[in-house]
DNA sequence: TATTGACCTGAAACGCGTTTCAGAAATTAA
DNA sequence: TTAATTTCTGAAACGCGTTTCAGGTCAATA
């Protein structure tokens, strides 16, 4: 059952049963009820891809991440999410696992028509390839971009991790270990992170206190676990989460340990309940950003501030 | 830049094009390297929307849930990618804040073709439109469907239902409180802890204690407040998650209350940083065979034990 | 009354791959 | 060498809506 069905049944070309159901104008009383009535006799719907082919729209916007573990990635995609649902838009869940072949995949799926726009709330592939691929259809990243033209809405956290950093050195903090998702040769915001530890301690991060790869609760665990068994014991942590945070302590205290002082990111409830000093980096805001800049034909920037937040130590009712 | 264009620049018809391309069979060598040797100089690329017009696939499931704020959702939703990326589908997230009209609206997207399977994590139309629909596509729920002839990946939760509230008994809690995120009316799920109440304390649930709509630590926050605020002071809390639980403890810390004795679920950090009994709904793996019924042609239902977790509440090092 | 303009309508083209089917060419089997 | 296969190939149809454009009707303005 088709739009050809219908208009056939309906006496009616498919030209004025498409205008029926798309409520144009020029179409008279009598074809609509008539068109109307046997599109409901039939219980007929249009078929929404080939209304896709036609328009040359689908509407769906691809979301790329490398994994949804990390709260940062799930936090912004909320965001776009809460964006996209009133304005009519789906979101397609694309997981690359920092796979720069998988994100180039993902790419040409936007040559080929299947998004309207991709979201990378973090890339693999490099900012070149983005501007390239940007002739095709709307890209958005979610780092700050540089001098590269592209539309970016991301967290401007140079700021909050100078405060955080110069905070841990008010504390005497003097082997600080860093626990990272990624590489700083791989990574910007890793890159971030290093300039403003550089700035504030006045040399490079220790690479025996550094951890790459971490995401979750037990990467936080693992690490401190791996300090332990190098014999490096950091008096600060400066992990990418909360939680992540939360696993190094857990190890300290299960192994009677005195635990670092600890930093996390993100705001996380487990932050909230141990008191921990952390960087929020409103992510939600940045999903809605990205999503407003996905559907705009123009390519521009939106830097939201990320906030240090130093709870009240004497506070912990833990 | 379309098939047809190719197949005129390399002297070879469409069809030979689209066989190339797919890599089928009986294509001569010549064939295929002119028409390889046109499709790189122009580097073109197929119009996936076409494809799947023409293939009637579009490789994507619709995913619905109420919204992405619990952990039992995001849970499911990271179970179903997992599975989904490796066999080459991709999800398509369709929130519908309970609301019986948007999940109409979305079986109605599922008739036009756009999703190739539409997987229900919790619903609010009838399990009889789901039935009605099948014949379109494939659905799953995420729910004991009973009696209804649907497929189904859900959490067995009777037993761990049954055992936690034997052990609030066995605490001695009289005053049992119970946030949901849904009434007993509608939600199955909700039902189920009703029916688990009632076999173990001989009674319906106190209306006075009873509380929904609560998904997040705030709304256990403000439960615990509205509670205190109606002079309810209830001896054991059971919550819909552990942030819930933790939310109702934090008001009652804030105030210098006595924190009545709490059961969180979904086994979450908060509650592991508390030593809250839990329990486990593995929603992973919900998540997982979704997504296979999700491509499967049976209809089938399958159910995984969730597991009430008492912690030793003497480790609480917190 | 002659124009003008607004309103209707449908055939055909378009968006773009895929598949079918018939026919031709090249092999292999007999 | 002939018959029977197997391999290639492309025109056309198909999947299904949307849009354009020409042609027609009818009421309103001049």
């Amino acid at each position: 059952m088709n739009i050809h069905d219908i208009a056939k049944l309906s006496g009616y070309s498919a030209a004025t049963v498409s205008r029926v159901i798309n409520n144009r104008e020029y179409v008279s009383k009598n074809a609509k009820s008539a068109v109307q009535k046997v599109i409901k006799e039939y219980d007929y719907v249009p078929n929404d891809v080939a209304r896709d082919l036609s328009n040359g729209k689908t509407h769906n916007i691809g979301v790329v991440m490398p994994h949804t573990r990390h709260p940062y990635y799930t936090g912004i995609i909320n965001g776009i999410m809460d964006a996209a649902f009133p304005a009519g838009y789906r979101i397609v869940l694309l997981p690359s696992m920092y796979n720069a072949k998988i994100e180039m995949n993902y790419l040409n799926r936007l040559r080929r028509k299947a998004y309207d726009a991709i979201i990378f709330t973090s890339h693999g592939v490099t900012l070149d390839d983005l501007v390239e691929y940007q002739k095709y259809s709307s890209i958005v990243c979610c780092h700050d971009p540089g001098d590269y033209n592209i539309s970016a809405a991301y967290t401007e956290r140079i700021d909050s991790y100078l405060k955080a950093f110069s905070w841990a050195k008010s504390q005497n903090a003097h082997n600080v270990a860093i626990l990272l998702s990624r590489g700083f040769e791989l990574s910007a915001t890793s890159q971030l992170t290093r300039k403003a530890f550089i700035k504030t301690f006045d040399n490079e991060p220790n690479d025996s206190l550094l951890r790459t790869g971490i995401v979750t609760y037990d990467d936080g665990y693992n690490s401190a676990q791996s300090f332990s068994q190098n014999s490096v014991t950091p008096d600060l942590i400066f992990a990418n989460s909360d939680d992540v945070a939360t696993g190094a302590r857990q190890f300290y205290l299960d192994h009677n340990l005195p635990v670092p002082i600890l930093i996390g990111q993100e705001n996380q409830l487990s932050g909230q309940l141990l008191n921990l000093p952390t960087i929020d980096h409103n992510f939600h805001e940045i999903g809605r950003l990205a999503f407003e800049l996905a559907i705009s034909n123009e390519t521009k920037q939106f830097s939201v501030e990320s906030k240090f937040i130093l709870r009240d130590q004497n506070k912990s009712e833990l």
